[in-house]
DNA sequence: TTGTACGCGTTATCAT
DNA sequence: ATGATAACGCGTACAA
């Protein structure tokens, strides 16, 4: 079971007849160990292909430099790219990342929260799982002393640490250029009910359009469950109507490929008969000739790198007070912006 | 520096009055320690909290029950639907992923090495750096007792553990298939040179021909370097020549929207005036208009999977004999498929 | 059935 | 300038 041993300072203090504490600040360059033991001590480490054990000095020093990243999943290509971030500014501070999928499910979610806390992660970047409602298990980590930042998908509650991005400011934008554009009819397709970001959608729509006195039509906003077959099914209620939007806002991009397919299907040519607006943004839409003419960009990456900033100036914060390491900084919303695509 | 004290056995001890032997013991349900004294050190676990300091156990028995993986680049659909395979196959044996990603930077790959070494991972999954062309740093594992598995872009040697994917059957089925709709000038995109991947696309492709009894003309292959400008540089040349291929097979699917793309800026017309096969399978094709008549299939998840298990086989197997692991079920080869899109 | 003592590799503290 | 020793938290061989 037990790995072989490698060389450590006992090992070298053996050969030098000398003291491990010698050795150990030899190895730390300490002004108070003379040149030539230093010297000796640098060189037989060498040899003998010493590396400090860093399990060791992490047991001690109570660190694991470490922190734990949960999210929904790598395929989505907005994850992908925030992962790139949090590695990217973790890494500049020489810090590992242990990743973890939650898929949506909660069970798996919870599990993997279980193994960074025995790991010991010194912190958590989170992004919740679409079916997470109750977050105890996240409380339970605060016991714990593990502070988490999260991103994205945050929880619903006041004393907690993110980074999330305002869609209001791109939904607005995108609103303001369809309605320049001549539409009137404009359709919204949200997600499941359940979902803060669904509302989100829905109040920013509403808003935006009472800006511009545009008579409101409940009929033109539907909801999806984010299934291929309910985007489907969303995208011909909405254009299967008599009096159809020409213009249509999706949940994200995933739902506007689908949406865009089935309006293809109905006959209907992509921003002409109708166009689209859409949330995050593949990089892929430019490759393709039927995409939407805008989309709400979101910066997964920049959401990502920040999420770390924050949470290294929580662990690098007193640790005294570390009840309430919230403060207005470690709350960051970053403004989404449209961007056009032709 | 150092963070707040958590729950220890010795605490427990000390509350109950008995030894922290006694504790460990009751913690792990020991059959030698009574039922009472048992049920009273698990309550009292349960109420201050008490976790196992993984740290300590880990230090103790030298693993770290974590596996290092370390891949290009996670936006690439390939290695991220790798990833979920190595994570979901970990996760089944409790083991956590530590990510990191060279980003094609040979000197950014070494980093990393060094700080998965530095963290004593139990084993490394790899898939290397396009740039790599010294393996030194990953003989440096050996000597660390740190078992690699590569998978997909694995080294030029004989002793490794690697799971990889045959190009020669999806690339023969492609061919036989445009050979059959009656193609004759069949075009190929390679990458750069010193990629061992362009190569074996280079020879498949010229035994293909052979075999169907194909004059080889030199003039239709091309290689890229894989950015967005010689992609497109690569296929004006193969497009633009006087006997122009009328199918293209492309080097991956990034290249392939790229040729696409400039096949439309030239005037042709997806799928009449030229068909275009790719490697890999982006799932965005389906959405696609102008999309590659056929994909040819390699597995990502499949090989992340398998690499993790034959990574578990060595951990498993007998330390003693650690100096020769690479038996021949640990280096595996997946045939590719070819998928037709239409 | 329970307790004592030791070791894992390192560093910090207090001597010398 | 260097050495001896304790401590980090846990598991376990050996004793009692």
């Amino acid at each position: 079971m037990q790995r072989e041993k490698l060389p450590t300072i006992k090992e070298i203090a053996k050969r030098l007849k000398v003291s491990t504490s010698t050795v150990s600040r030899a190895l730390h360059n300490h002004p108070s160990i003379g040149y030539t033991t230093t010297m000796r001590v640098h060189k037989i480490a060498q040899e003998i292909g010493y590396e400090p054990n860093k399990t060791a000095i992490l047991f001690k020093q109570r660190k694991t430099f470490t922190i734990g990243v949960l999210l929904p999943n790598l395929s989505e290509d907005f994850f992908s790219a925030a992962i790139s971030g949090i590695e990217d500014f973790a890494a500049t501070k020489n810090y590992n990342v242990l990743l973890g999928q939650s898929l949506d499910d909660p069970e798996r979610e919870k599990r993997i929260l279980e193994t960074m806390k025995t790991h010991r992660v010194d912190g958590m970047i989170v992004s919740i799982s679409k079916n997470t409602d109750n977050y105890e298990h996240f409380e339970q980590l605060k016991k714990y002393h593990i502070p988490i930042v999260f991103f994205d998908r945050i929880p619903e509650k006041e004393a907690i640490n993110y980074v999330a991005c305002n869609l209001e400011s791109g939904m607005l934008q995108a609103l303001n250029l369809l309605i320049e554009q001549g539409h009137t009819r404009i359709g919204l397709i949200t997600g499941p009910e359940q979902l803060i970001a669904s509302a989100q959608r829905r109040e920013i729509y509403i808003k935006g359009l009472q800006e511009k006195n545009i008579q409101l039509d409940e009929k033109l906003i539907v909801s999806s469950g984010l299934s291929k077959e309910e985007n489907h099914k969303a995208t011909k209620k909405l254009l299967s109507a008599k009096k159809r939007p020409t213009a249509i806002i999706t949940f994200n991009d995933y739902v506007a490929l689908d949406a865009i397919a089935e309006a293809k299907k109905l006959g209907l040519t992509i921003n002409k008969d109708v166009c689209f607006v859409s949330f995050a943004n593949l990089p892929i839409w430019e490759y393709m000739d039927s995409r939407p003419i805008a989309s709400i960009e979101q910066f997964p990456y920049k959401q990502g790198e920040k999420a770390t900033e924050i949470l290294f100036s929580v662990l690098e914060g007193d640790d005294s007070m570390d009840e309430e390491t919230e403060t207005p900084e470690n709350q960051v919303i970053f403004d989404s912006e449209m961007r056009l695509h032709f």
